[in-house]
DNA sequence: CGTGTAAGGAATTCTGACACG
DNA sequence: CGTGTAAGGAATTCTGACACG
């Protein structure tokens, strides 16, 4: 209903200071994940790197795994494995779709 | 449920400059809404201020009132009022309680 | 009253690099 | 590999003031 509460998540408005105080990371451990290919913060016309809430998150579990002793790249290909997943899920449900409607379309 | 989704609104996380851009106002008139008693950021320990999405909306807000002619104090008397309003609203419906509670008590 | 602007200073952010391990 | 730090520069933000009307 109020979808603006969900832009609000991803809207990328939080400048790495701010971010530095929210995740209590420090600035230099925020552009190596970038670096990484772990976070994509936006990009001001002047080069400002701008950070949303979700990216806040995102960086919060990242540095929760790597205090797990997980290095970096495993982190990215997990998160490849999972995105996979969920395609794989979609597939699946328009599998389903199809077949239903053919048994209507056969059946009958 | 997600009530992190309400903290988002309200967090006040967002610079000046990137209110100028979400707002299209400028930063003059966004400092002095402020002046005006209008708005309320957050400051950091070095004086920069903080705004949040609600402070954003409530800005695009004024500056609509402020083209319809109505002044600062006009805006600042009206928001006195609704917030009176609500007030009284509260108390009707402690009223209302209240009421409820001593019918049980006495008619029984 | 509401807004623009130039002024000078302080705080923020950026990149590339050296260091440690 | 992941993180700290000093370095120099560029972009941002702040306040108080003058201007116009």
């Amino acid at each position: 209903m109020n979808f603006d509460d969900k832009s609000y998540k991803e809207k990328k408005v939080i400048s790495i200071g701010t971010v530095r105080e929210l995740t209590g990371l420090s600035e230099r451990q925020i552009r190596y994940y970038e670096e990484r290919k772990l976070i994509f913060p936006a990009r001001t016309a002047s080069g400002i790197r701008k950070y949303s809430f979700l990216d806040v998150e995102r960086l919060v579990d990242i540095a929760n795994q790597i205090e797990d002793g997980v290095q970096t790249y495993e982190i990215r290909q997990q998160w490849k494995k999972k995105e996979k997943q969920k395609e794989d899920w979609k597939k699946q449900m328009l599998k389903g779709q199809l077949q239903a409607h053919f048994k209507n379309y056969d059946g009958k």
